[in-house]
DNA sequence: TTGCTCCTCACGTCACGTGAGGTGGC
DNA sequence: TTGCTCCTCACGTCACGTGAGGTGGC
């Protein structure tokens, strides 16, 4: 399950099979209820990215491990998003408050700058959303 | 629904099954793959307070409207709970960052206070998480 | 007693995964 | 031609929801 794919090229169906232990049709079946988009060679074969093999390993490990259905992992894909984009603009809020802070204060009057942000600050540095579920119970 | 709850009590199983249109063995069943906690009388008999019937819509709204198995939407309460968390961390940050930035620029040197957060800083504000799923294909 | 509660056991239905069968292009 | 691909159809298994049946306390 902890494949590690080295190369940047673009799987077919049968290799990709082979890789995860999973049937062709399954993989058919993935796409045909929307959780996995390969694109496709002119010849109409599905194509699989590395990107693709990503999300499909997320999926497998909520299928097999987990036991969610196709319904559930849907939505489960789709919050993983959401919370990866809260984790980038609380990222870039962090930087913008970090340098808009320093800069003010550098402007107003110099002060070194471990001073600008007491320690006693909350504590919000995000953990990436990434696979941490898998974890808990 | 959408029914809406008024008083703050604890509601016996028959009530809650009459409410929300379920079996009495489907909320035993939920109890028993752990999705509800319902609390217990001195007789042993079941208790659901207003928290646990707002856990239940997002239950049932999950089974019926969406087609989610137990497996997956014990993840997903387990994610929204951590989004709800992640907002409330954003949020006091945020709340964090005004109240130190107006006190630190008041000091160095007295600002009117709208010139203090730039409006083109980064759109953070989060959208709760609640139950905008719904709303997605 | 009545009407609730608790529990366990069992069944029908449906989703998921997989196999078969037939087609077509490199 | 061989070995892949595409597709549809169909079946077995299992999870989920529900019903029955028997118990006990307010």
């Amino acid at each position: 399950m902890a494949t590690k794919r080295k190369s940047r090229g673009a799987y077919m169906i049968s290799a990709v099979a082979e890789m995860y232990e999973i049937h062709p049709q399954t993989l058919r079946l993935y796409e045909r209820e929307g959780l996995l988009r390969p694109s496709r060679s002119e010849g109409n074969t599905r194509l699989y990215t590395d990107e693709d093999l990503e999300r499909l390993e997320f999926i497998l490990n909520l299928a097999r491990d987990l036991g969610v259905n196709i319904a559930g992992m849907a939505i489960i894909l789709q919050m993983r998003e959401r919370m990866e984009e809260m984790n980038r603009q609380m990222q870039s809020f962090v930087d913008y408050v970090r340098t808009e802070m320093l800069s003010k204060m550098q402007q107003a009057a110099p002060v070194n700058e471990a001073g600008l942000v007491p320690m006693r600050r909350p504590v919000i540095v995000p953990q990436p959303a990434r696979t941490s579920q898998k974890n808990r119970k």
